[in-house]
Formats: structure tokens, C-alpha cells, sequence
DNA sequence: CATCAGAAGTTATACGAATAACCTATGAAG
DNA sequence: CTTCATAGGTTATTCGTATAACTTCTGATG
């Protein structure tokens, strides 16, 4: 900046107010296009650390996920972090610890010596999780999970409502026998889990509906999950007309049961998954009808809190999945 | 810092110097203790950005790509980048531009305005890439493609070889007539399409079997692609015993074919694919061979080039693409 | 006793930008 | 002719750290 001061014969002090102010004509200008030229001559590009030594909070927000960057599912969470805090003029300075809770501190300790604006802190899935005191120093909002100690606020998908939707969906079809393929709800804890099982079974009820315990079936998450399940719940004397899955993955898992059965969906068996995967759910035939978790929403909440800094502690907001509408829900048939 | 001192009963130099002097002992055992107790009671935390202005270049790297973020293909390549950043002790700074010129260059100015030790310039997928020149002031390196004009080197896999091996692995599994279903060569001219055709094309020629102009079959890379071409190959009159797919998504179109027609995999038809699609590949059944992208080598390579810093101009570095074998080939029947 | 070497710190300054406070013509008003 | 407002700048200082150069003291040596 002194060069270009040199350059176009001001002094620096100049340049700066040039360069920064809003604030009307201070200067000549003639003066203004002398320094513009001198800055354009040379090519000068503001040193930002210098800025952020004398303005005291950077242009960056830290990004602190587990395995969110690799995750085929979650990447995208990033992709509307980082939209969102552009949109504000900051970038995102990400960290994926790979659940390494050394390397977490140390780059969040980083982090913070770069005087980053806030810290979003995410996780792969829907979780409750200890956060680092350290986050305590700076703006900062949990993604995707929770805080375990209720100090931080965060965003999450709603999955209770989610569970509902699904299942509503199904009975608004015209189904009553509808099975829930899950992952586990006891042995998880996880909110995932609970909540999407609590949605289905209050859709149930609130249908006059019964829960059948035949029908609630509890997996892992992976497609031999749903094979195998589908496959029992099909053979089965009393069998569903319907399946509401847990997981894309599971839904997989039932089709493969369904083909090789003999059964045809959605003719003969409709089935609903979540997580909207989008390299799995719309290239299944028929197309998967799921529920979306709303990672772009989640993600750009967050920076949203974020930059807001001063939020209510500890406040869990629940974001909505939406239903996304394919081709695997039909009317039941008539059944003896 | 000067608290520090203050709180020691030292000057702001000899905190400093006791802080980062790995030069032996040029303080007594008693002042290090105090200065430490100073720094661990008043919670010290050095500020980057004026270490970075003093010092010049700062510990970030630039990490800009287009789409590789949101894609469930590339993200890996993101965490791999960043692992060998961190390792010398540097975070990311990542953009994920969406294919934005403005908000591209928008980004490359903040990012050298926070003196990024150097910048990684990556794309979805392998192709010849305008690169921003002013990528020029700092290290670069192309990542998962190249550039147009070769004055930056780069990093991307293999294609030709991973088409050689794929072909070859079917030859030695006795295989002769062999098909191919690639991304369209001539439309796209991506070095991805060109470099597995060339690739197949060599191992065929070099085991003394003729390329049949009618096992050439040209898609874009969908399932559907994978599933019209397998089942007209399959339904001719002269079918092959195997097909290479240039994609996994189109060998679980050809997947579908085959089992629409009757035809068994491996037994009655081998299939190798290229992606490994992690959400893919492995849950197929049978699981797919296929040729893995080398995302966490070109990952980690691209940094280290980076850090490298005097790199020959415009050196392209393929990468191997490694054979994933899993149950999709087998020797073939004898046939009439 | 003069001299000197080393140990243990301190002082002063630079990095690059922002900004409060100050300076100096110029012309207009009283 | 004085006074003074204003346009159009400049000077000096600040942010937090690193480090070259300097100081001071202590004990040993010839």
C-alpha cells in the first residue's frame, strides 16, 4: 500500500480511505483516479492479516466435521455452508477430523488463532454429541446432531415429523398394514432412530391404527437389513402391503427381496425409504419415493446462527423432511 | 502477549522467544516456568494473523473446485487434501465455486489476500480445464484434471492404463469377446472416455484379439446407457462373454439387463466397471470388479506438489487406478 | 586487577492496514 | 481585514508477533 501510495504521489493514509470509504467524496477526483491507476498499475491486493490484526475478527468461519466431507450423504451440507458464508463474504475453513478427537482440538485451536467469526461444528449423522469446551469462545452452532450438555444451540432434521410424514403418506394410500424396517431404536439411542419410529407409531395411532410388533422390524442401516426383513415380513402369513424403511439403503435391500419373491412394487408392495440418497433412491425401478434430509437447509441455518452470534442457549431447531414423490407407493390392492 | 509478560514479570520479547525457541536453553529453567504458568492461566492463544503478517506466508492452502464438494464421487478427494495438509501443520480454505467464474475469481482474490501458501485447483471429473491466471502468484496445482494451456501441473488418474488393466484382467480370465460400453469419445473428447477406449483398445490388440466395431457401444455415463446397449449386446446374435463398463452406474444398468434376459452374472456374463462407487460397487450382487479413482492419492499427491512449490511447468501426473476385485467376473462357459 | 566470555534478558523495529486527530490552503461572510 | 468553515489531504498510532541488536551481570582467567 505504500507503494501505491508512492506510486501516485499520496500518502498512504490516502490510499486506505480511497480504497475503503463509503463515505462520500473525501477526496478529489482527480486523487481517487491517480490511486486507482497506481493500484491497478501495480496489482496490489490488500493484505488481509493486516486487516484482521487491526479489525479483530477474520473473514472465515471454521467448518469442524467428523466425516462429513468424505460421507456421499453429506457433503453437501458443506457445499450450503459454504453458499451461505459467501453470501456474506466469508470463507469456510474446514476440518475433517475423521472422529480423531486430537486432531479435532488442534485444528480447532487453529482455528480460533486465525479469529475465525464462529464455528460450525457437524457431524456425519444425527447424534448426541460432546462438544468441546473451546467452542465456547466464539459463535458457534452444532449441525446435524446435538449438544449432549444443551450449551450449544443446533440445527437437526425433525425426524419424529419426518416418520410421521412417511407413514401418513402410506396411510393416505389407502394402507393399514404397514411395516417399519429401522434401524435400531434401543440399541442406537439415536435420534434418528427414535424419532423416526415415533413418527410412524403416532401416525398409526392417530389413524386408529395398531402398532403390530410383527410389523416393527430393527436393523442396521445396510440393505442385507432390509433383504432379510422384507423377505420375513413377505413370507409371513399375515403379510404388510406396505413398508416404511429407515434408510434408502434398507428400501434397496426390500426391493431385492421383492424381486426375488415374486412380488411387484409398487403393485404388490409399496414401499417408502429417507434419506433421499441421491446416487441410490431416483435410479431404483421403480424410483424410490423418500424423504429427503434437508442438508442444504441444515447447512445454511447454521451459518445463518452463526453469524447472528448471539443465540438463545442450547435451542435444538428441527428442520423439516420433505416427502419426495416417486414411484414406489401405490393403493393396496384388495387382499382376502 | 504483552499480558503474558506483564503477568511473568518479563518483557514481550522473552515470552515470545521462550514460545517458539527450540534453540536450547537461552532462558533459565525459573523464567520458562513463569512464562508458561502465564500463558496456561490466562488461556494465551498466539494470533495467527500477526505471526502471518510478520512472517509472510501463512499456514492455509487455497482449495478451490467446481463441483467436487456435492459430488459423492470426488468429496474423499477434499479429505485427503486436507489429511496432507494438516499433516505439515495447514488448514484447508475451501470454495466450491458450482461452476461460477465470478464467484470463482471472487474467491482466488480472497484467498491470496490471506497469503494461502498455494492453491489447489480441482474438478468432478478428469478434463481439460481454463485455469484462472492469476493462479500464477502462488503454487498450483490441477487437480483430477488438466490444464489447457500445460503451464500448471497436474494430477489425474490413469485412464488409459485403468482401461488397459480392466481389459486385460478379462482376457485373463480367458475372456475374447469382450464389449465396451464407455462415455461417448468423440462428443465429449474427455480424457476420461478417450484414455479407457485407447486403454481397451491396446490390451485387445496386444493379446492378438480384434476390437468388434459392434461391441463398441457409446453412453453418458447413466444406468439406462448401461442397460439398452447391454441388452441389445446381449440379445444379438454373436453376444460377448464380457463387458467393461466405463462407469459402475452403467454396469448396474448392464446388471439389470442381465437379469431382465435370464442371463446370470458372473457365470453366463463377467462385468467390470471403473468408479468404485463406494454406495455402488461393493452392495451389487454380485459385488462389481471394478477400477478405483485414486482420490486419496491424487488427494494427498496434489498437496504435496503444492508445498513443493518449484514444480516443472505444466508436468501432467497420472495416477494408477487400482483393480478392485470382487465377484462380478469369472471364466467363461464354453459356448456353441 | 583488567579483561573477556557467556548467560539471561531487554529494546527497538518491522510487517500492512485503518483511523483519530491534526494541518493547510481557499474562498466567503461579516 | 479578520474570522471561519470546508475541501483535501497528512501524521501518528494501533493491532500482535518475531527477531536483530544491544545491555547487564557473573565468574573465570591471565
Amino acid at each position: 500500500m505504500h507503494d501505491v501510495a508512492a506510486a501516485a504521489g499520496v500518502s498512504q493514509a490516502t490510499v486506505s480511505l480511497v480504497l475503503n470509504s463509503a463515505s462520500g467524496s473525501r477526496f478529489s477526483e482527480d486523487t481517487r483516479r491517480r490511486v486507482q491507476d497506481a493500484v491497478d498499475r501495480l496489482g496490489y491486493r490488500t493484505n488481509a492479516h493486516a486487516k484482521v490484526l487491526r479489525g479483530g475478527v477474520a473473514g472465515m468461519i471454521g467448518f469442524v466435521g467428523d466425516f462429513v466431507a468424505s460421507s456421499p450423504f453429506a457433503g453437501r451440507i458443506i457445499e450450503a455452508a459454504q453458499d451461505r458464508a459467501w453470501e456474506s463474504g466469508l470463507l469456510l475453513l474446514t476440518v475433517n477430523t475423521g472422529g480423531d478427537r486430537a486432531l479435532e482440538a488442534a485444528s480447532l485451536e487453529t482455528m480460533l488463532s486465525y479469529k475465525v467469526a464462529g464455528v460450525v461444528y457437524a457431524s456425519m449423522y444425527h447424534q448426541l454429541l460432546d462438544v468441546p469446551e473451546v467452542l465456547g469462545e466464539v459463535p458457534s452452532v452444532v449441525l446435524n446432531s446435538e449438544d449432549r450438555d444443551g450449551r450449544f444451540c443446533s440445527v437437526a432434521p425433525d425426524e419424529e415429523e419426518g416418520g410421521y410424514t412417511a407413514t401418513r403418506h402410506l396411510i393416505a394410500a389407502g394402507h393399514t398394514r404397514i411395516a417399519l424396517i429401522n434401524n435400531d431404536v434401543l440399541e442406537s439411542g439415536l435420534p434418528a432412530a427414535v424419532g423416526r419410529f415415533a413418527g410412524y407409531s403416532r401416525a398409526m395411532q392417530e389413524h386408529g391404527l395398531e402398532v403390530n410388533p410383527d410389523f416393527v422390524r430393527f436393523g442396521h442401516g445396510a440393505e442385507p437389513d432390509g433383504f432379510e426383513h422384507a423377505t420375513s415380513l413377505l413370507t409371513a402369513a399375515c403379510r404388510p402391503t406396505a413398508i416404511f424403511c429407515g434408510t434408502d439403503r434398507m428400501a434397496w435391500g426390500a426391493y431385492q427381496a421383492a424381486a426375488t419373491l415374486g412380488f411387484s412394487i409398487p403393485s404388490d408392495l409399496s414401499i417408502v425409504g429417507f434419506d433421499n440418497q441421491e446416487t441410490l433412491a431416483p435410479h431404483l425401478r421403480p424410483a424410490l419415493t423418500t424423504l429427503e434430509l434437508p442438508f442444504e437447509a441444515m447447512g445454511r441455518r447454521a451459518v445463518d446462527l452463526v453469524l447472528q452470534g448471539t443465540e438463545p442457549e442450547g435451542r435444538v431447531e428441527l428442520m423439516e423432511c420433505p416427502l419426495i414423490e416417486r414411484n414406489s407407493v401405490t393403493h393396496p390392492k384388495e387382499m382376502p
